[in-house]
RNA sequence: GCGAGAGUGGUGGAAUGGCAGACACGCCAGACUUAGGAUCUGGUGCCCACGCGGCGUGAGGGUUCAAGUCCCUUCUCUCGCACCA
């Protein structure tokens, strides 16, 4: 048998989808709301290396799927895009002096290539790169929108920074201490910022996980991101100051147990208060913390630090004094950077007080301990973080320790020292960057008006063209050395000021794509609200799981500041998340170019085709599951298609088909519908699989069968099925075919075969017609020849039959 | 350390609490051929005094007439977080 033209067939289509524009997307408003799907890719990173066999993955689940929504009669929006600033373009800049803009377009443009060979149904009309002016424009007018509601504001805290990147990295950019982007060490570094305030939505943010049909696991990363805990502030006195020491607590329960106080090294009171004979060692020691990255400082949490100050703190409930240290194991930028150690009841204050010789108090004992006369007045044996009851507590003595957290706050509050108070891991978000590839932040600094937006019309701010695009070493950009540029006029009174010279990072254009892809060429708007009524919000939004917190926290952020500037309808951009599962190399791992098990899918594609491709991948298991790659198993996928190919050179006939093979199709039919609805690829395959054994076996091929099975598998196959649909006399691309419908009654098997059982074991099986009642099932396989010989002589305890199931006949003895 | 998920043939993987291993790879045997990753037919979890008997879903318990599936304990792997008071 010759191999089928797959090089030919999807060339063919692919130029004939792209001419007739067969998967324009149109805002049509015959398609109720209901009819409407926008279905949506992760939009890839156009890198040097070109697609890899992971981009494919997702890519052709969302393309099944919407062939599949078209079929059956929905309006589809899928759309691709680029996320095109970004570092490698710029470091190659810096080598070899091109454009970063040469280089992303051409990466682009090779990204684009291989795309379109995989036959992808996008909306090539609504393409994007955030790269481009027309993009950036509206990246850049959202951001003043953020300006204008105070959500953005300037910072020289001390950041993360990477040497390598020569850049500032948002907490969630760094992981284990290293840059996310390039695995260098992070240092810290102060330099000016702009930064998101993020966390005025923190809470939003969080309520709003509720709605979302996303994996659990990304919503509870998000959730432990965001980090929200609920306590309380409460006020220390320093003995013989003014000063007020300021901590927070989720255990006000635990303010009898307060043995010591410790203050982050970078916390304002350090200087303030510590005694002059304590000077000297406060300040070596704030010195040194200082200069470890955050890295050391993890590192090192195993065995904690710290210095006493010399001062003391007074306890507001029961005036004990207790002194106050300096640890880093207190972190500055956590609640008030200061903390009450109640060494009983934290594990990390108890390695602290063990270390130094530091006082212990219990204040929090179990049931047991409480009900059974434990003596309290002695040091606990270890630390115990768990709920229970107070003791050594004055009044809140003997409440659990729910009612005396309660009790404690309220007491607190009304003695106006302290309140109840809210707290969260999450940071604001560091935003800009000291690089040239990037959005430029449109503010210009007047000495006269201080920041001063860019009026919305002058927008896009362009990026300047320059010779250089190494950064200027002062850790500044490289926009900083382009006088030219950074010398502007004030909008606001026409006096000389200096243009922002940061740029945005990566994130900012994936912030929003989304809504671009609704209304592409619009010139007065990031998209109309007609075209974000028509399509938003996102159905299914498809993509890996690094994106977990970073993208899609920020995604929803900007989305609900839009929301709430009336910009868009809907409080959150996409309704169902899918992460898809990595593919591995050959070897079980991670697919890297130094263990040299990369996959290119161009090789496939050439080799095998395109439809093999797709099919084999969504063949391999489950969506969702990281899988290995295996190019022998790519063969079996192929020769499937193979066998599909050789069963369309068969005679097509007038005749309707056996039974059987009625039958089987309108299984075929059911299983590849719900598997297809439900993402789950792998196993409608499987079935088209059997479908197409049976079917081998004909002769000729009746019309309507083979009619139905081409519709069926064109989603997954697209170009083969197009060409099959050809050969079968059809004009008109099948994309818009309607979905082939099943018959339940056609479904169901007229016999069933029984299982007896015997004490759960199966012992024989038999054939009855579909329906048969119970009665008469339990009598036939009691009357089974091996039934009788396992339970003769046995005392028949039970009978379970269940219909067109099973018989289970119990004895006893 | 904490949190989440996963452990099923030689391999990828199927199984509303009801026949474990669909489909595919690989392998074995045969047919047709004589080499472009061919096609077709049959077989293929393990053990066995091969009697259609026994054992089998990481390990150990439990619930149930019936457990890969539910519950408890435990081990291993993957991912995320990691002094967040």
């Amino acid at each position: 048998m010759a191999k089928y033209p797959f090089a030919e067939i999807e060339k063919k289509w692919q130029s004939r989808w792209e001419s007739e524009k067969t998967f324009r997307a149109v805002e049509d408003p015959a398609f109720p709301k209901e009819r409407r799907r926008y279905v949506l890719d992760m939009f890839p990173y156009p890198s040097g290396d070109g697609l890899h066999v992971g981009h494919p993955e997702g890519y052709t689940a969302t393309d099944i799927y919407c062939r599949y929504l078209r079929m059956n009669g929905y309006n589809v929006l899928h759309p691709m895009g680029f996320d095109a600033f970004g570092l490698p373009a710029e470091n190659h800049a810096i080598k070899t002096g091109t454009h970063p803009a040469a280089t992303t377009h051409a990466c682009i443009d090779r990204f684009r290539a291989q795309i379109k060979s995989l036959g992808f149904s996008y909306d090539w009309d609504r393409e994007i790169a955030t790269c481009d002016e027309d993009y950036y424009r509206w990246t850049q007018w959202i951001f003043l929108q953020l300006f204008k509601k105070g959500l953005a504001y300037e910072s020289d805290m001390p950041i993360n920074w990477c040497p390598s990147c020569k850049t500032g990295l948002a907490n969630e950019e760094v992981k284990d201490g290293e840059c996310d982007r390039c695995g260098t060490k992070v240092t810290r570094k102060r330099i000016r910022q702009w930064v998101l305030k993020i966390t005025a939505y923190a809470d939003r943010l969080l309520e709003d996980l509720e709605g979302l049909d996303w994996p659990e696991a990304v919503k509870l990363m998000q959730r432990n991101w965001i980090g929200r805990s609920e306590g309380a502030e409460v006020e220390f006195g320093v003995e013989g100051s003014a000063e007020k020491l300021e901590v927070f607590t989720t255990r006000a329960d635990t303010l009898y147990g307060v043995t010591y106080m410790v203050l982050a090294p970078e916390h304002p009171l350090v200087g303030k208060i510590t005694s002059a004979a304590q000077r000297a060692a406060v300040e070596a020691y704030v010195e040194a913390a200082a200069r470890k990255s955050d890295l050391e400082r993890t590192d090192l949490a195993k065995d904690k630090s710290g210095v006493f100050t010399g001062a003391y703190a007074l306890n507001p409930l029961n005036g004990l004094r207790v002194p106050i240290w300096v640890s880093d194991y207190v972190l500055i930028s956590y609640g008030t950077g200061a903390i009450m150690a109640v060494p009983a009841h934290d594990d990390r204050d108890w390695d602290f007080a063990k270390k130094f010789g530091l006082p212990i108090v219990q204040v929090v004992a179990s049931r047991k301990q409480y009900e059974g006369g434990h003596d309290f007045s002695k040091p606990p044996a270890e630390c115990d973080i768990e709920d229970g009851y107070s003791v050594n507590s004055g009044e809140f003595t003997g409440m659990p320790t729910e009612d005396a957290k309660k009790r404690i706050i309220e007491k607190v509050e009304r003695e106006g020292l302290g309140r109840r108070a809210v707290n969260y891991k999450l940071r604001d978000w560091l935003f800009s960057r000291q690089r040239y590839w990037g959005e430029p932040i449109p503010l210009v600094h007047c000495d006269k008006c201080g920041i001063v937006p860019l009026p919305e019309s002058e927008l896009p701010l362009r990026l300047p063209e320059t010779k250089s695009y190494a950064p200027s070493g002062t850790g500044e950009s490289p926009l900083a050395n382009i006088p030219e540029w950074v010398n502007a006029k004030c909008p606001k009174c026409g006096g000389p000021a200096k243009r922002e010279t940061n740029t945005m990072p990566q994130w900012a254009g994936s912030c929003w794509y989304f809504l671009r892809y609704l209304d592409p060429k619009n010139s007065g708007a990031f998209a109309s609200d007609e075209a974000v009524k028509y399509w938003m919000p996102v159905d299914l939004y498809v993509g890996g799981a690094e994106h977990a917190v970073l993208h899609l926290l920020y995604a929803r952020f900007w989305h609900k500041v839009l929301y709430d500037i009336g910009a868009v309808n809907t409080k959150e951009p996409f309704l169902r998340l899918v992460n898809q599962g990595m593919i591995l190399g050959d070897d079980n791992q991670k697919m890297s170019k130094s263990r040299g098990n990369v996959v290119n899918p161009d090789d496939i594609i050439r080799d095998f085709g395109a439809d093999s491709m797709r099919v084999y991948e969504m063949f391999m298991g489950p969506l969702q599951v990281s899988k290995p790659w295996a190019t022998a198993g790519l063969v079996g996928v192929s020769r499937f298609l193979e066998k599909v190919w050789a069963l369309g050179e068969k005679p097509v006939a007038a005749s309707s088909p056996s039974p059987e093979l009625a039958k089987l199709l309108h299984k075929t039919i059911k299983k590849v519908s719900k598997d297809t609805a439900s993402l789950d690829f792998n196993t409608a395959i499987s079935q088209m699989m059997i479908f197409c054994n049976e079917a081998a076996r004909l002769p000729e091929l009746p019309r309507s069968l083979w009619e139905s099975f081409v519709l069926l598998l064109s989603p997954y196959a697209p170009h083969l099925a197009e060409e099959l649909w050809e050969k079968l006399g059809h004009g008109k691309s099948l994309a818009r075919e309607s979905w082939p419908a099943y018959d339940e009654a056609l479904c169901a098997d007229e016999s069933k075969e029984i299982v007896a059982q015997v004490n759960g074991k199966i012992r024989e099986r038999f054939t009855v017609p579909a329906g048969t009642p119970e009665k008469e099932l339990e009598a036939m396989a009691l009357a089974l020849p091996k039934v009788r010989e396992w339970t003769e002589g046995k005392e028949l305890a039970k009978v379970i039959v269940v219909k067109d199931k099973l018989v289970n006949v119990v004895v006893k003895g």
